[in-house]
DNA sequence: TTAGATACATCAGATTCTTATGTATCTTTG
DNA sequence: CAAAGATACATAAGAATCTGATGTATCTAA
């Protein structure tokens, strides 16, 4: 089962914060693999929607960039800034929340009709 | 506190359908104000976002509607049909398993790099 | 009487994702 | 060794969906 697109939207870009606050530094192809490895295939980060992504988290200064060769073939590594690390914790943080109100909304058992 | 927008997407018709599971029945501006009450004012949906959710899933024979007149003033109420019931089994769950993933990833400790 | 709440609805513009396309290299397999 | 598949980047048209504004109308409380 892959969930369906509509849940992944507005969790992307929390998604890539904490997996590079955990790695220190990761390439866009890397955190499409991982995401499915790390979610057995449920969560499938299309390259579209990835590099837009990374791109616009760099223009706003919460990654810096080093490329690097493996043999004539480039990579884009994508490593946080300081206000990066400030950025994971309040996204991280508030994604947290998030699914504690709506843990309780989807359990609500009293009617009130 | 309110949650960022993004947040939202993707999460606002399993909401309103699993208010509709556990009221019979309600009316748009009844929603909006039950889910602000029931989060604390952190969740706010906007009628620009919850009346073309409300056709669109009147369109696609998830909910039935009955227009009631409170004095002169029309009120539109949404009542979920068979389909809507499942439909919201499905939604419910898919979000609850997502939240399990979610957690997982926001949780991952082991440095891979 | 006037501001704010109740209650519906639409829509231009913004944002963001999907899907496809494009380029290029490296590796595995028949 | 040729072809397919994986690796790795990037862009862009179109679709979907939300924001924020606007519009209409009624009711209520100050």
């Amino acid at each position: 089962m892959i969930y369906s697109s509509e849940l992944i939207k507005g969790t992307l870009k929390t998604i890539v914060l904490k997996l590079l606050a955990d790695n220190k530094k990761m390439y866009g192809y890397e955190i499409t693999q991982r995401v499915k490895e790390l979610t057995l295939d449920k969560i499938q980060i299309t390259e579209g929607a990835l590099y837009p992504t990374l791109h616009a988290m760099e223009a706003d200064g919460l990654v810096t960039t080093e490329t690097e060769f493996i043999g004539k073939r480039v990579r884009k590594y994508y490593r946080l800034s300081p206000s990066g690390k400030n950025k994971t914790k309040e996204k991280v943080s508030e994604l947290a929340d998030f699914m504690e109100t709506m843990k309780f909304l989807l359990d609500i058992k009293t009617k009130t009709v």
